[in-house]
DNA sequence: CTGAAAGCGCTTACAG
DNA sequence: CTGAAAGCGCTTACAG
């Protein structure tokens, strides 16, 4: 058995109540006090009970991330930036893979309000309705990051997606391209799917340029579905002469499958990704692509929710800059 | 505040200790106030508060799980392995990053210690006889994934580190070659470091082929100085003929420097790599390398550190079969 | 089948 | 400056 409070309290010859202020720093006793507490607690090697003193304080120092899949580069870089800031400031935090499934994601949720969390951190999925409202039953702070909603007091953290993908775009077009395709992200997701695509859309209008479905795939932001996007690009419109991908890991595929029909990148084709994981400088030709910082996200999604649990106010949201970062899989058209 | 079992004991007109009993299943009430008892937590929403139930249990149901490096895909997919499982059997998995820094390994130990989590699993890195002693002072079972050690009772869950850099360098003798340089990783590393150095020396001397310090660079398994482990090959060794890295990003570093110097992979050059990462397949060309099954030593790390919670029963270590996955980076040499 | 009571390891008024 | 006592939300003998 671990020693208790009361250990060192007989070990000091103090009462529990003594021994709990010095470990608590609070006012109301000698040095001398102090220092019998201290030398006994060294003594026996006490530790206190985080679970004790979380059943009175109603505050476990622990806080829940939910993602679709911890595996990816994508959410790993997100969760360390979250992981830095918390345990700098005294809290754990647990992972939650929810494999983008609505039962695990609510049961999860369950669990993590029987294990009393103080916060949630809610990354990359739409915050559907039963979330919400589980979540709000739990009556503790929560954030979303790289994902967004329309409720009020939930503070989100992420890029203006819109705006990224029409950067990327007019990017390409500036440097002499006019035959653009996208490999987007599902249609279905609201965030990183549609809004990309839009921004495509806006882009190309925006410089004249028509809009043709010839000219667009869709994947799920993986390899997999990115590779056979781009392979029905090639058959729809092999005249292209740029793509923009709506993740890193679809214009990966691009470049494999690019690779594949003898497609020189950049010099008969322009690829340009959304991300930038570390992933990108290590392919050949290192990636260019439009960044996110996702470490800081991660971080400061961390920072807005601890702050939320300390002082019990909301938190505004906060929209990152994106930048482009250039490597070597764009060149100018001419 | 949430609803406590009193509440729900009020509502249903019984006392705590039936609405506990029923709670968790066990024998001793009727059908009817089973049934009352469940009504009344519909009702109020009750959800039990596992704080409390940990006090009095001594069980949490929550792991520890600690890496060098959350963010790695290496780490990402053991975690995803690890919270699998224990999603699956009712724990939950609290994250820790290490940076391989001893300081916070120990005060990581601590929280974990506080928090009072049933078991932490300890990944990729050499348990200290630091960390072995505060692991051991906690009382509670650890397994290692991805490293081992000489302690008694501490099971591992790893590859065979030794054969596998082994295979991997027969496998490119039996083609052919007999130029083959190494990309090491950490000589200071004893699982993956030196040991994975011995089996490809072994390798050599077993086919009667000298080892030359030409051949051999180090890095530490991480893509940057996996570029210049490469770069110093190329100067040293100019006449290499082929190349295992004893991790994937180094391979995927001497790909990529292969490709800035114009050297054709596999063409002119044969590439081996180690870990099997799904980067292994997004890249150009798809890498050869040496599998290690990731997902499933996590998951079995997992089970077996719960297995020994459950039972408070010692578990084996398990030596998991690696094996080789040709793809496009090796060619026989003529 | 059911409840009163002790207790898990702490914190925090309250009293002195 | 210090301690006795109540209480956080549960579980578990014990008694009936």
């Amino acid at each position: 058995m671990n020693p208790t409070i009361k250990d060192v309290a007989n070990k000091a010859n103090v009462s529990i109540a003594t021994v709990s202020r010095v470990l608590n720093n609070l006012p109301g006793y000698s040095e001398k006090t102090k220092d019998k507490v201290f030398k006994a607690i060294e003594e026996i090697g006490y530790q206190p009970n985080a679970i004790a003193r979380g059943l009175i304080n109603k505050r476990t120092h622990t806080i829940g991330v939910m993602f679709p899949t911890v595996s990816s580069l994508f959410s790993s870089e997100i969760l360390r930036g979250v992981e830095d800031y918390a345990q700098d400031n005294g809290y754990s935090v647990v992972v939650c893979n929810t494999d983008s499934d609505g039962k695990r994601t609510l049961k999860y949720l369950q669990v993590l309000r029987e294990k009393q969390v103080d916060g949630v951190i809610f990354s990359s999925e739409v915050l559907k309705k039963e979330y919400y409202q589980a979540l709000k039953k739990m009556q503790i702070p929560f954030v979303l990051v790289s994902t967004e909603s329309n409720y009020k007091n939930v503070p989100y953290v992420k890029v203006d997606d819109f705006k990224a993908a029409f950067d990327a775009v007019q990017y390409l077009i500036r440097i002499g391209h006019r035959k653009i395709a996208l490999i987007g992200g599902t249609k279905h997701d609201k965030i990183a799917g549609v809004t990309r695509i839009e921004g495509y859309k806006k882009a190309l209008e925006t410089h004249g340029i028509p809009v043709d479905p010839a000219y667009i795939a869709y994947g799920d932001f993986l390899f997999e579905r990115g590779c056979e996007a781009m392979e029905s690009l090639l058959r729809k419109a092999p005249d292209m002469t740029a793509v923009f991908a709506a993740s890193d890991e679809m214009a990966i595929a691009a470049l494999s499958v690019a690779a594949k029909h003898g497609i020189k990148v950049p010099e008969d084709l322009s690829i340009i990704g959304y991300d930038d994981l570390k992933l990108a400088q290590m392919v050949v030709p290192p990636l260019t692509t439009v960044r996110q910082p996702l470490y800081d996200m991660g971080n400061l999604a961390s920072q807005k929710l601890i702050r939320m649990i300390k002082t019990g106010e909301a938190e505004s949201s906060r929209i990152m800059a994106h930048s482009i970062v250039e490597r070597q899989t764009v060149k100018p058209y001419a």
